[in-house]
RNA sequence: GGUGCCAUAGCUCAGUUGGUAGAGCAAAGGACUGAAAAUCCUUGUGUCACUGGUUCGAUUCCCGUUGGCACCA
Protein backbone atom coordinates (compact mmCIF):
# COMPACT_ATOMS: atom_id res chain seq x y z
CA UNK A 1 0.00 0.00 0.00
CA UNK A 2 1.17 2.81 -1.10
CA UNK A 3 -0.07 6.34 0.91
CA UNK A 4 1.03 9.57 1.54
CA UNK A 5 -0.39 13.20 0.91
CA UNK A 6 -1.49 15.14 -1.72
CA UNK A 7 1.05 15.73 -4.53
CA UNK A 8 3.88 13.55 -2.94
CA UNK A 9 4.50 11.65 -5.53
CA UNK A 10 2.70 8.48 -5.39
CA UNK A 11 1.45 7.88 -8.72
CA UNK A 12 4.85 7.54 -10.17
CA UNK A 13 6.37 5.15 -7.85
CA UNK A 14 3.20 3.21 -7.54
CA UNK A 15 3.75 2.44 -11.63
CA UNK A 16 6.50 1.77 -11.46
CA UNK A 17 6.38 -1.22 -8.38
CA UNK A 18 3.43 -1.99 -10.19
CA UNK A 19 5.35 -2.80 -13.32
CA UNK A 20 8.27 -4.46 -11.47
CA UNK A 21 5.89 -6.70 -9.64
CA UNK A 22 3.68 -7.26 -12.51
CA UNK A 23 0.70 -6.12 -10.84
CA UNK A 24 -2.39 -4.08 -11.13
CA UNK A 25 -3.16 -0.84 -9.06
CA UNK A 26 -5.77 -0.56 -7.08
CA UNK A 27 -6.78 2.73 -6.29
CA UNK A 28 -8.04 3.89 -3.11
CA UNK A 29 -9.21 7.80 -3.41
CA UNK A 30 -12.57 8.48 -2.99
CA UNK A 31 -12.94 10.81 -5.37
CA UNK A 32 -10.64 10.03 -8.74
CA UNK A 33 -13.50 6.97 -8.97
CA UNK A 34 -15.89 9.31 -10.05
CA UNK A 35 -15.47 9.56 -13.78
CA UNK A 36 -16.82 13.03 -14.67
CA UNK A 37 -13.96 14.39 -12.56
CA UNK A 38 -10.45 13.14 -13.73
CA UNK A 39 -8.57 17.00 -14.18
CA UNK A 40 -9.55 18.15 -10.60
CA UNK A 41 -8.65 14.96 -8.92
CA UNK A 42 -5.24 14.34 -10.49
CA UNK A 43 -6.70 10.58 -11.66
CA UNK A 44 -4.24 9.15 -13.46
CA UNK A 45 -4.74 9.53 -17.40
CA UNK A 46 -5.03 7.78 -20.35
CA UNK A 47 -1.22 7.07 -20.68
CA UNK A 48 -0.39 5.83 -16.92
CA UNK A 49 -3.64 3.50 -17.41
CA UNK A 50 -2.05 2.40 -20.68
CA UNK A 51 1.03 1.51 -18.54
CA UNK A 52 -0.93 -0.64 -15.78
CA UNK A 53 -4.00 -1.37 -15.46
CA UNK A 54 -6.10 0.45 -12.46
CA UNK A 55 -9.16 -0.70 -10.58
CA UNK A 56 -11.38 1.59 -9.22
CA UNK A 57 -10.12 5.06 -11.48
CA UNK A 58 -13.40 6.57 -13.19
CA UNK A 59 -15.91 3.32 -12.80
CA UNK A 60 -18.76 5.64 -10.55
CA UNK A 61 -20.94 8.30 -11.89
CA UNK A 62 -21.51 11.44 -9.52
CA UNK A 63 -24.87 10.81 -8.99
CA UNK A 64 -24.32 7.22 -7.08
CA UNK A 65 -23.68 7.66 -3.61
CA UNK A 66 -20.57 6.33 -2.88
CA UNK A 67 -18.85 5.40 0.70
CA UNK A 68 -16.12 3.62 2.77
CA UNK A 69 -18.01 0.78 3.60
CA UNK A 70 -19.36 0.11 0.01
CA UNK A 71 -15.50 0.37 -0.96
CA UNK A 72 -14.06 -1.73 1.94
CA UNK A 73 -16.26 -4.77 0.14
CA UNK A 74 -15.60 -4.26 -3.10
CA UNK A 75 -12.07 -3.91 -2.70
CA UNK A 76 -11.81 -6.85 -0.71
CA UNK A 77 -13.60 -9.03 -3.33
CA UNK A 78 -11.43 -7.74 -6.31
CA UNK A 79 -8.39 -8.45 -3.54
CA UNK A 80 -9.28 -11.99 -3.53
CA UNK A 81 -9.87 -12.30 -6.71
CA UNK A 82 -6.38 -10.28 -7.65
CA UNK A 83 -4.61 -12.46 -5.10
CA UNK A 84 -5.11 -15.52 -6.79
CA UNK A 85 -3.27 -14.87 -9.88
CA UNK A 86 -0.34 -12.37 -8.28
CA UNK A 87 1.60 -12.68 -5.02
CA UNK A 88 1.91 -8.72 -4.79
CA UNK A 89 -0.52 -6.10 -5.39
CA UNK A 90 0.12 -2.17 -5.03
CA UNK A 91 -2.83 -0.12 -3.75
CA UNK A 92 -2.65 3.72 -3.36
CA UNK A 93 -4.36 6.63 -2.76
CA UNK A 94 -5.01 9.41 -0.37
CA UNK A 95 -8.25 8.07 1.02
CA UNK A 96 -7.39 7.57 4.83
CA UNK A 97 -11.04 6.26 5.77
CA UNK A 98 -10.79 4.13 2.33
CA UNK A 99 -7.26 2.61 2.72
CA UNK A 100 -8.48 2.15 6.67
CA UNK A 101 -11.55 0.53 5.82
CA UNK A 102 -9.51 -2.03 3.90
CA UNK A 103 -6.57 -2.79 6.38
CA UNK A 104 -8.66 -2.88 9.31
CA UNK A 105 -12.26 -2.89 8.52
CA UNK A 106 -15.33 -1.28 9.49
CA UNK A 107 -18.02 -2.51 11.42
CA UNK A 108 -21.61 -3.68 10.21
CA UNK A 109 -23.08 -0.99 9.75
CA UNK A 110 -26.58 -1.05 7.22
CA UNK A 111 -26.89 1.89 5.16
CA UNK A 112 -28.82 4.77 5.69
CA UNK A 113 -32.29 4.65 3.77
CA UNK A 114 -32.53 8.43 1.69
CA UNK A 115 -35.96 9.16 3.58
CA UNK A 116 -33.87 9.39 6.95
CA UNK A 117 -30.91 11.13 5.57
CA UNK A 118 -33.12 13.79 4.53
CA UNK A 119 -34.70 13.88 7.71
CA UNK A 120 -31.96 14.15 9.64
CA UNK A 121 -30.59 17.05 7.23
CA UNK A 122 -33.31 18.87 7.71
CA UNK A 123 -34.08 19.26 11.39
CA UNK A 124 -33.23 23.18 11.94
CA UNK A 125 -32.56 26.24 9.87
CA UNK A 126 -29.80 27.16 11.00
CA UNK A 127 -26.32 25.93 11.59
CA UNK A 128 -26.64 26.61 15.14
CA UNK A 129 -30.12 25.19 15.24
CA UNK A 130 -29.55 21.85 13.54
CA UNK A 131 -26.40 21.71 15.33
CA UNK A 132 -28.56 21.52 19.17
CA UNK A 133 -30.86 19.64 17.75
CA UNK A 134 -28.41 17.06 16.88
CA UNK A 135 -27.15 17.08 20.51
CA UNK A 136 -30.24 16.45 21.88
CA UNK A 137 -30.65 14.31 19.49
CA UNK A 138 -27.81 12.35 20.63
CA UNK A 139 -28.19 12.51 24.09
CA UNK A 140 -31.70 11.21 23.81
CA UNK A 141 -30.87 8.14 21.38
CA UNK A 142 -27.81 7.17 22.69
CA UNK A 143 -26.23 8.71 25.90
CA UNK A 144 -23.16 6.20 25.37
CA UNK A 145 -21.64 7.74 22.07
CA UNK A 146 -22.47 11.21 23.67
CA UNK A 147 -19.76 10.66 26.15
CA UNK A 148 -17.36 10.49 23.60
CA UNK A 149 -18.26 12.36 20.61
CA UNK A 150 -16.91 15.18 19.47
CA UNK A 151 -19.95 17.25 20.51
CA UNK A 152 -19.43 20.52 18.16
CA UNK A 153 -19.41 17.80 14.94
CA UNK A 154 -22.47 17.76 13.29
CA UNK A 155 -21.20 15.33 11.02
CA UNK A 156 -20.38 12.77 13.45
CA UNK A 157 -23.48 13.73 15.49
CA UNK A 158 -25.81 13.55 12.13
CA UNK A 159 -24.32 9.85 11.23
CA UNK A 160 -25.10 8.83 15.01
CA UNK A 161 -28.46 9.69 14.63
CA UNK A 162 -28.92 8.24 11.42
CA UNK A 163 -27.86 4.83 12.69
CA UNK A 164 -30.03 5.03 15.73
CA UNK A 165 -32.93 5.98 13.53
CA UNK A 166 -32.15 2.70 10.62
CA UNK A 167 -31.43 -0.11 13.24
CA UNK A 168 -33.66 1.40 16.62
CA UNK A 169 -30.68 0.63 18.23
CA UNK A 170 -27.52 2.61 19.74
CA UNK A 171 -25.29 3.30 17.39
CA UNK A 172 -22.64 2.62 20.36
CA UNK A 173 -23.99 -0.36 20.47
CA UNK A 174 -22.88 -1.93 16.96
CA UNK A 175 -19.70 0.58 16.99
CA UNK A 176 -17.33 -2.19 17.85
CA UNK A 177 -14.23 -0.95 16.66
CA UNK A 178 -12.60 -4.17 16.10
CA UNK A 179 -9.53 -4.71 13.61
CA UNK A 180 -10.68 -7.07 11.07
CA UNK A 181 -8.49 -10.28 10.18
CA UNK A 182 -7.11 -10.02 6.43
CA UNK A 183 -6.26 -13.20 4.57
CA UNK A 184 -3.14 -11.36 3.03
CA UNK A 185 -0.40 -9.52 4.59
CA UNK A 186 -0.34 -5.47 4.22
CA UNK A 187 2.91 -3.54 3.56
CA UNK A 188 1.92 0.20 4.11
CA UNK A 189 4.40 2.41 2.64
CA UNK A 190 4.25 6.16 2.85
CA UNK A 191 5.88 8.89 0.90
CA UNK A 192 6.78 12.16 2.83
CA UNK A 193 8.81 15.41 1.67
CA UNK A 194 9.64 18.83 3.13
CA UNK A 195 6.66 20.35 4.14
CA UNK A 196 7.58 23.43 1.68
CA UNK A 197 8.63 21.36 -1.16
CA UNK A 198 5.22 19.47 -0.76
CA UNK A 199 3.41 23.09 -1.24
CA UNK A 200 5.43 24.10 -3.54
CA UNK A 201 4.16 20.79 -6.05
CA UNK A 202 0.66 21.02 -4.96
CA UNK A 203 0.81 24.46 -6.14
CA UNK A 204 2.28 24.12 -9.48
CA UNK A 205 0.07 21.13 -9.85
CA UNK A 206 -3.65 23.01 -9.54
CA UNK A 207 -1.72 25.36 -12.09
CA UNK A 208 -1.28 22.27 -14.41
CA UNK A 209 -5.04 21.65 -13.59
CA UNK A 210 -6.40 24.88 -14.43
CA UNK A 211 -4.25 24.85 -17.92
CA UNK A 212 -5.51 21.18 -18.64
CA UNK A 213 -9.37 22.69 -18.31
CA UNK A 214 -10.19 22.18 -15.09
CA UNK A 215 -12.42 25.74 -15.47
CA UNK A 216 -14.39 24.07 -18.02
CA UNK A 217 -14.32 20.51 -15.98
CA UNK A 218 -16.09 22.06 -13.72
CA UNK A 219 -18.77 24.19 -15.57
CA UNK A 220 -19.88 20.81 -16.95
CA UNK A 221 -21.34 19.40 -13.70
CA UNK A 222 -22.05 22.49 -11.78
CA UNK A 223 -25.66 21.93 -12.23
CA UNK A 224 -24.52 18.94 -10.11
CA UNK A 225 -22.99 20.57 -6.90
CA UNK A 226 -24.90 19.80 -4.39
CA UNK A 227 -24.17 16.37 -4.91
CA UNK A 228 -21.61 14.88 -2.05
CA UNK A 229 -18.91 13.69 -4.74
CA UNK A 230 -18.81 17.04 -5.56
CA UNK A 231 -17.81 18.40 -1.85
CA UNK A 232 -14.41 18.25 -3.35
CA UNK A 233 -11.56 20.91 -3.07
CA UNK A 234 -11.11 22.21 -6.58
CA UNK A 235 -14.89 22.55 -7.18
CA UNK A 236 -16.30 24.19 -4.83
CA UNK A 237 -13.92 27.08 -4.95
CA UNK A 238 -14.55 27.66 -8.72
CA UNK A 239 -18.64 26.97 -7.95
CA UNK A 240 -18.22 30.13 -5.90
CA UNK A 241 -16.58 31.71 -8.43
CA UNK A 242 -18.94 30.92 -11.06
CA UNK A 243 -21.98 32.16 -8.94
CA UNK A 244 -19.97 35.48 -8.69
CA UNK A 245 -18.55 35.11 -5.19
CA UNK A 246 -15.11 35.49 -6.15
CA UNK A 247 -12.69 36.18 -9.54
CA UNK A 248 -10.44 33.56 -10.86
CA UNK A 249 -7.20 34.39 -9.23
CA UNK A 250 -9.06 34.19 -5.95
CA UNK A 251 -10.77 30.68 -6.93
CA UNK A 252 -7.34 29.59 -7.89
CA UNK A 253 -5.88 30.82 -4.68
CA UNK A 254 -8.28 29.06 -2.30
CA UNK A 255 -8.16 25.90 -4.16
CA UNK A 256 -4.15 26.14 -3.63
CA UNK A 257 -4.98 26.37 0.13
CA UNK A 258 -7.67 24.13 0.12
CA UNK A 259 -5.40 21.09 -0.74
CA UNK A 260 -2.40 22.33 1.07
CA UNK A 261 -5.05 22.17 4.30
CA UNK A 262 -6.09 18.59 3.11
CA UNK A 263 -2.67 17.50 2.41
CA UNK A 264 -1.93 18.34 6.60
CA UNK A 265 -5.35 16.74 7.36
CA UNK A 266 -3.51 13.37 5.82
CA UNK A 267 -0.38 13.85 7.46
CA UNK A 268 -1.76 13.86 10.47
CA UNK A 269 -3.82 10.57 10.34
CA UNK A 270 -0.68 9.16 8.57
CA UNK A 271 1.36 10.26 11.57
CA UNK A 272 -0.57 8.57 14.08
CA UNK A 273 -0.08 5.49 11.86
CA UNK A 274 2.85 3.44 13.66
CA UNK A 275 2.49 0.41 11.11
CA UNK A 276 3.52 2.68 7.70
CA UNK A 277 7.05 2.64 6.92
CA UNK A 278 8.32 6.34 5.93
CA UNK A 279 10.40 7.06 2.73
CA UNK A 280 11.60 10.24 1.36
CA UNK A 281 9.69 10.89 -2.05
CA UNK A 282 12.99 12.51 -3.11
CA UNK A 283 15.13 9.64 -2.56
CA UNK A 284 15.49 8.02 -6.47
CA UNK A 285 13.62 4.98 -6.94
CA UNK A 286 16.18 2.48 -7.31
CA UNK A 287 16.92 3.40 -3.32
CA UNK A 288 13.03 3.31 -2.31
CA UNK A 289 12.04 -0.03 -3.96
CA UNK A 290 15.29 -1.48 -2.67
CA UNK A 291 13.84 -0.67 0.79
CA UNK A 292 10.35 -1.92 -0.48
CA UNK A 293 11.80 -5.33 -1.42
CA UNK A 294 13.56 -5.69 1.99
CA UNK A 295 10.33 -4.81 4.08
CA UNK A 296 8.40 -7.57 1.51
CA UNK A 297 11.06 -10.00 2.13
CA UNK A 298 11.67 -10.29 -1.43
CA UNK A 299 15.59 -9.56 -1.82
CA UNK A 300 16.52 -11.60 -4.41
CA UNK A 301 13.55 -11.07 -6.45
CA UNK A 302 14.70 -9.02 -10.17
CA UNK A 303 13.28 -6.65 -11.20
CA UNK A 304 11.54 -6.84 -14.44
C1' G B 1 12.07 71.92 -1.59
C1' G B 2 7.52 72.79 1.98
C1' U B 3 3.37 70.87 4.83
C1' G B 4 0.47 66.93 6.60
C1' C B 5 -0.48 61.74 7.52
C1' C B 6 1.47 56.81 8.20
C1' A B 7 5.32 52.96 10.01
C1' U B 8 2.69 47.39 15.49
C1' A B 9 2.51 39.37 14.01
C1' G B 10 3.85 36.32 7.47
C1' C B 11 -0.56 39.86 5.47
C1' U B 12 -4.58 43.62 6.57
C1' C B 13 -5.16 46.42 10.68
C1' A B 14 -6.85 47.64 16.04
C1' G B 15 -4.79 49.37 20.63
C1' U B 16 -2.18 51.13 24.96
C1' U B 17 -5.44 58.85 28.62
C1' G B 18 2.77 56.30 29.55
C1' G B 19 3.16 50.17 33.17
C1' U B 20 6.53 46.09 26.70
C1' A B 21 0.18 44.44 22.95
C1' G B 22 -4.66 41.71 20.13
C1' A B 23 -8.31 40.71 16.09
C1' G B 24 -9.30 38.68 11.18
C1' C B 25 -6.80 36.07 7.51
C1' A B 26 -2.42 33.12 6.57
C1' A B 27 0.31 29.31 9.36
C1' A B 28 1.11 25.20 12.91
C1' G B 29 -0.69 20.99 15.98
C1' G B 30 -4.68 17.52 16.84
C1' A B 31 -9.33 14.43 16.33
C1' C B 32 -11.48 10.92 13.01
C1' U B 33 -15.27 3.57 11.72
C1' G B 34 -20.35 4.34 5.66
C1' A B 35 -20.69 12.28 3.35
C1' A B 36 -13.65 11.41 4.69
C1' A B 37 -10.73 15.93 -1.00
C1' A B 38 -16.00 15.45 4.24
C1' U B 39 -16.62 17.32 9.27
C1' C B 40 -14.66 19.34 13.65
C1' C B 41 -11.15 21.04 17.91
C1' U B 42 -6.76 23.75 19.80
C1' U B 43 -2.72 27.36 19.35
C1' G B 44 -0.63 34.25 18.80
C1' U B 45 4.29 33.63 16.40
C1' G B 46 6.29 40.64 17.91
C1' U B 47 13.65 44.76 18.67
C1' C B 48 5.50 47.97 18.39
C1' A B 49 10.87 51.37 11.71
C1' C B 50 15.73 53.57 13.67
C1' U B 51 18.49 57.29 16.88
C1' G B 52 18.36 60.54 20.93
C1' G B 53 15.39 63.16 24.80
C1' U B 54 11.59 63.74 28.85
C1' U B 55 10.12 60.09 32.65
C1' C B 56 10.77 55.62 38.18
C1' G B 57 9.14 53.53 33.42
C1' A B 58 8.38 55.10 26.25
C1' U B 59 5.50 50.91 21.53
C1' U B 60 2.61 55.30 23.39
C1' C B 61 4.85 62.09 24.48
C1' C B 62 8.96 65.32 22.12
C1' C B 63 13.46 66.20 18.56
C1' G B 64 15.81 64.06 14.55
C1' U B 65 16.70 60.07 10.71
C1' U B 66 14.93 56.60 7.12
C1' G B 67 10.96 54.67 4.16
C1' G B 68 5.85 55.14 2.20
C1' C B 69 1.46 58.03 0.89
C1' A B 70 -1.11 62.70 -0.01
C1' C B 71 -1.27 67.76 -0.97
C1' C B 72 1.36 72.42 -2.11
C1' A B 73 5.38 74.57 -4.84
Amino acid sequence: MILGPTGVGKTELSLRLAERYGSPIVSCDSRQIFREIPIGTAAPTKEEQARVKHYFIGTRALEEDYNAGEYEREALALLEKLFQEHDIVVMTGGSTLYADAVCNGLDDLPSVPAEIRKEVERKGETGDERLRWLQAEVQRLDPVYWEEVDRLNPARLAHCVEICMTTGKPYSSLRTRLKKERPFRILKIALTRDREELYARINARVNQMIKDGMVEEAKSVYPKRALNSLQTVGYRELFDYFDGRYDLTRAVELIRQNSRHYAKRQMTWFRRDKEIHWLNAKDTYEKNSTIIDDLLGNNGMQAS
